[in-house]
DNA sequence: GGTATATGTAAGCAGATTCTTACGCGTTGT
DNA sequence: ACAACGCGTAAGAATCTGCTTACATATACC
């Protein structure tokens, strides 16, 4: 599963808020949470198939912390598509400009 | 749908990345696809109404582009996340410092 | 060793998603 | 006026998801 799937769904965003303040164990998340504690669990383990969580079992409990790299990753594409988006609006802005000095909007710049 | 959930879905990512660079019509998009038009016609419904993309209309076409505010907004959520990562990561080596100093780890900082 | 605790896994079910095909509606061009 | 075009909407099928309950597994405690 990708990250912005596994962050589609709210629950595992809440869980997300919640183990990036600290690292917590399972109950402790579930306890958030009015779903059964397995359906908790098993947004745990898609979380963690994203590469959003890691775990670390200590005894018989499991920690659950935040991988802020993948959300970096995620990060990255949206910034990606504003900058593009951006750019975009530049090229627009600059061939309107053009237009309005009488030229027809030449696509390769106005030698 | 929230900004997320839209962005869930592999081929509406997809979407977003061929508007990003320029303002597309709904049958360019849909070229782009191997999904029927009317099935690509229901995913930019979705970003739009996740407030993804805006159409505008010209003549018997539909114009669809960015609206960079929505992924810039699931970008914040994001970055507060990493932020309060590293927040508690340095509350965390701040801990083990003063752990190391001897002193147990005193919860509101060593007077 | 036996019981309690913390948690994951399995199986199944209801409802949501994502497709498809068929059709409707406004625009354009003749 | 009417045919072609661009695109959305409707309805239904197939699949996926998110949940539940029941069970399995592993560590901790006595």
């Amino acid at each position: 599963m990708d990250v912005f799937e596994a962050l589609g769904a709210p629950h595992r965003r809440r869980i997300v808020e919640l183990v990036s303040s600290e690292e917590r164990t399972a109950g402790e998340i579930a306890a958030h949470f009015d779903i059964s504690r397995p359906g908790v669990s098993q947004h745990l383990t898609a979380l963690v198939s994203a590469g959003v969580l890691i775990v670390r079992r200590t005894g018989r409990e499991r920690r659950y912390s935040l991988h802020a790299d993948a959300l970096a990753e995620a990060g990255s594409w949206l910034e990606a598509q504003r900058v593009r988006w951006n750019d975009a609006l530049d090229r627009l802005e600059r061939e309107i400009a053009a237009e309005d000095l009488g030229a027809a909007p030449d696509q390769r710049g106005t030698p």
